[in-house]
DNA sequence: CTCCAATCGCAACCTGTGTTGCTTTTTGAG
DNA sequence: CTCAAAAAGCAACACAGGTTGCGATTGGAG
């Protein structure tokens, strides 16, 4: 067996060229964003581009790969709010400047690019995962109860940056993260992601009805 | 001098056709969904859909207009709960199906075309700022306190929905909903949203400063 | 019923994205 | 240094999205 790829020389300085412009085109924000443009700024033919990445999603995904490689320092304060609020401090950072643009483009060719949506799909599932050790500090801690959901706890922290960021577009500042952060701590508390309990917060008067609902509108006409 | 627009009969069947058209490609998914394809489902020249609408987004900004006009019940039960549990519901309801497609083609569209996103924007704009009701009618029957931040909670409420639909995509089941609207009554009751900051008990509501407009923020900072 | 403007259909055309076949350069082992 | 394979460059092309000009239809006021 001999002779495999070759990453040697040129190809390198190809890809580092490629990827580099890239990142300088995606701060001008998604939409001037195009494989030619970037062949051009980086100096390459536009086939070099489409051989070897397929895609503007495929570089994209290179790009954000290398974001996913770089490792992010779990927070570990030794207190669930703390953990919490830095941890939201820490998504914040990942969503905006250059890497927010990164998601944003992702996210909008996910629809009709299902590499692009394994990409995403692929990058935050590790992402929350990993997230997920901040709740089960706290259940190691007992602040938390056993079994609590952590998965689904760190969805509720990480769900109204991705709001903002992709629909409603409106800025993401620390204090924002900081109140994000306070609501799922209290969320976290109440027991609500406990599997024990089931969705029911039982804070007060369990007056509620059995009715299947108790709502008075119940509108089946669409 | 008269005459002004003339959506008249043809114009209406046209109209209909192409929206309709639309309205049944779209069930297959965003990627299948081309102007092309469209017009040539209608029985319509392609140049009258691009004259009329100028987009595809256009189309389905249009089928969005439709679901905006659709009066949605706001849930009113008396309790702040069963209100956000039905609330949750709802959103779902819109999530789910059709209306989901609608918006997911819409939210990937707007990072490259502002008129996609202006119509994301504004559309909820207008059902979050529909959905406070739900948080304000519980600051007037003294459930939380005055000031209560509605529109973050609604937010908060709400963001779970975007992330399964639009980068997790994951099922977005009634349970789902529920336990999302028991997280948010649960970060409501800690006092996350309270102007006042940090975690206060609820119900206490005495304390509440004379504020002349209750639940009126002046100068959301734009 | 008549007639004009609004609207539509048609066909040709422009543009940018992505593909293909081939040539040229580069790499790295022998 | 030599040379075969790998990768890049180049140019022509295919094709879909979108535009434009013009003639044909149609709606509705008079």
């Amino acid at each position: 067996m001999s002779a495999g790829q070759r990453p040697g020389g040129r190809s390198a300085r190809v890809r580092a060229a490629v990827l580099t412009a890239a990142r300088g085109l995606l701060v001008d924000g998604y939409a001037e964003l195009t494989v030619e443009r970037i062949a051009q700024v980086a100096g390459v033919n536009k086939t070099s581009v489409y051989r070897r990445w397929t895609d503007l999603e495929g570089v994209l995904g290179d790009l954000l790969s290398e974001y996913a490689s770089e490792v992010v320092p779990i927070p570990d304060t030794g207190e669930l709010d703390t953990d919490l609020e830095e941890l939201a401090l820490l998504i914040r950072r990942g969503m905006t400047g250059e890497p927010g643009e990164l998601i944003t483009a992702l996210a909008a060719a996910a629809p009709r690019n299902p590499r692009a949506a394994q990409i995403v799909r692929g990058f935050f599932a590790e992402r929350f995962g990993l997230a997920e050790a901040v709740v089960n500090h706290a259940v190691a801690r007992g602040e938390l109860p056993q079994g609590t959901d952590a998965r689904a706890a760190i969805e509720l922290l990480g769900a109204p940056f991705f709001l903002r960021l992709l629909v409603v577009n409106e800025p993401i500042d620390e204090e924002f993260a900081q109140r994000i952060a306070a609501a799922a701590a209290a969320a976290l508390r109440s027991g609500v992601f406990n599997p024990a309990r089931g969705p029911r917060p039982a804070m007060g008067t369990s007056a509620a009805p059995p009715a299947s609902r108790p709502g008075r509108q119940s509108d089946p006409s669409r």
